[in-house]
DNA sequence: TAAGTTGTTCTCAGATTGAGTTGTTCTCAA
DNA sequence: TTGAGAACAACTCAATCTGAGAACAACTTA
């Protein structure tokens, strides 16, 4: 069967249904864990578990628009805001059970946001807050929920190696230490605070200097700190590879 | 809208029509260039382009499912053969006007085979061949087929760099420079053969010897060449990375 | 048998990395 | 006001990795 079999004048209603979701696993850092914003499902199935911010793609609208547009509905987030979030394709999943109701096919995102208020209740019922990552455990999870937050925070993981995508969960200007700890939170394992600095600054396009400083020094002491930005490079040339480990556990 | 709206007892005929279909874009080696498996279009539209192998996802089949056994159609291939060829998702592509008919939703795989006999038509009347990605213009093209091919170049490129999946091009009885051909191929550029062959052998399960040697020389001369297996990394580390250039261009 | 080709190993300089040290600027509390 | 501790930023140095080329033996064809 193939694409030429869609010929002018098929009625799609005689094919079996198939429904288009998006969802997004939207990240972001507090208070130095990485978070990830859930919605607390109030109808069953999976009553009472946790599952991703999603819903129907709606006509005419691309399949990251709908992702983009879910996200702001969860998150009350808009305009400049909304905006600087990084917002990719992760992947579609679609086993043909992985809902019960229906063959529904999802199309998750990720996204990688700046600290962000607190979600709004919205119209629906839902309850939509950040969780720690490490609170989750797959079983109080909705459907295959569970297996598409993982793949996602590994492709988080991957994404900073090449990439300069850490600067999305920060402010517009940050420091080195704050664009560390960004990569130390994501992949779990403290770094050397002087390498880091050296490696950062060396790959070309990665930061930019603004000139200017912090108003103070650390919280327990020490200089002021050097402002930087976002360089134009969108992959880090030499990537920052995350040292080698036996396998990646979660 | 949410996932909780899916309501026991919600009619998916209620929703706005949306296919899906899987698309491969299988690649594989011919004579020295990368071939692309491609389907001539008889119908409209698009009638007499070019157009990825693909088709609509079955009831109760998986994704990578269905996009194994659309490229078991067009290639007559199965059996172990068809085990052998890697295939893993490539992406969605899902813009309202891709296809003017309907909307569908295309779940695009990428894969790697080694030199395959050429298709046999089947009962459709397609014709499929294998065709040098160098001879294609986007214009030749259905739908956004070109798009997704130019994605999966790249993925393939990358996949390269920090998998062993160029052994997947390659019977299961390899030379390292059959493999290093791969590489040039992919990346379209020679590599060093002492420093390629020094690497190979350094990565920590890339291969394994077989303990043979071929047969006769090269061609034009030279000396055996010993056997090499995949052997059992799924990733390489440290990663084999491609020469920096300014920018990937097509 | 000669000439040329190729697989494999080696050498060496330059770049990159990991680990630790130093110097200075700052905060906090005595 | 000052001392103690913290943190930013720069540096050093050894170990490792990479790129480029050379060497050499085993093979081919002419």
């Amino acid at each position: 069967m193939n694409e030429q079999d869609f010929l002018a004048g098929y009625d799609p209603r005689d094919y079996p249904a198939v429904a288009v979701t998006v969802d997004v696993v939207a990240l972001t850092i507090r208070e130095g864990a990485l978070h990830l914003l859930l919605i607390r499902r109030g109808a069953p199935p999976y009553a009472g578990h946790w599952a991703l911010p999603g819903g129907f793609v709606q006509p005419g609208e691309d399949l990251a628009t709908g992702a983009r547009r879910e996200l702001a509905e969860e998150t009350g987030l808009g305009g400049e805001r909304l905006r600087r979030v990084h917002l990719e394709q992760l992947g579609s999943y679609g086993a043909p059970d992985r809902d019960p109701r229906m063959r529904v096919v999802s199309v998750a995102h990720l996204a990688f946001a700046p600290d962000l208020p607190d979600p709004v209740a919205d119209t629906d019922a839902d309850e939509a807050i950040w969780l720690p990552v490490t609170a989750l455990t797959s079983r109080q999870l909705a459907f295959d929920h569970g297996r598409i937050i993982d793949d996602g925070l590994e492709r988080a993981r991957s994404k900073l190696e090449y990439t300069p995508l850490a600067t999305r969960f920060l402010a517009p200007e940050f420091t080195v230490t704050e664009l560390r700890e960004v990569y130390e939170t994501v992949w779990g394992h403290p770094l050397h605070a002087g390498n880091f600095h050296r490696k950062v600054l060396s790959v070309p396009g990665f930061v930019e200097s603004t000139g200017a400083s912090t108003e103070r020094g650390g919280a327990r002491g020490g200089p002021r700190a050097k402002l930087y930005r976002a360089g134009d490079a969108r992959l880090l040339h030499p990537a920052l590879l995350r040292p080698a480990r036996e396998e990646t556990v979660r």
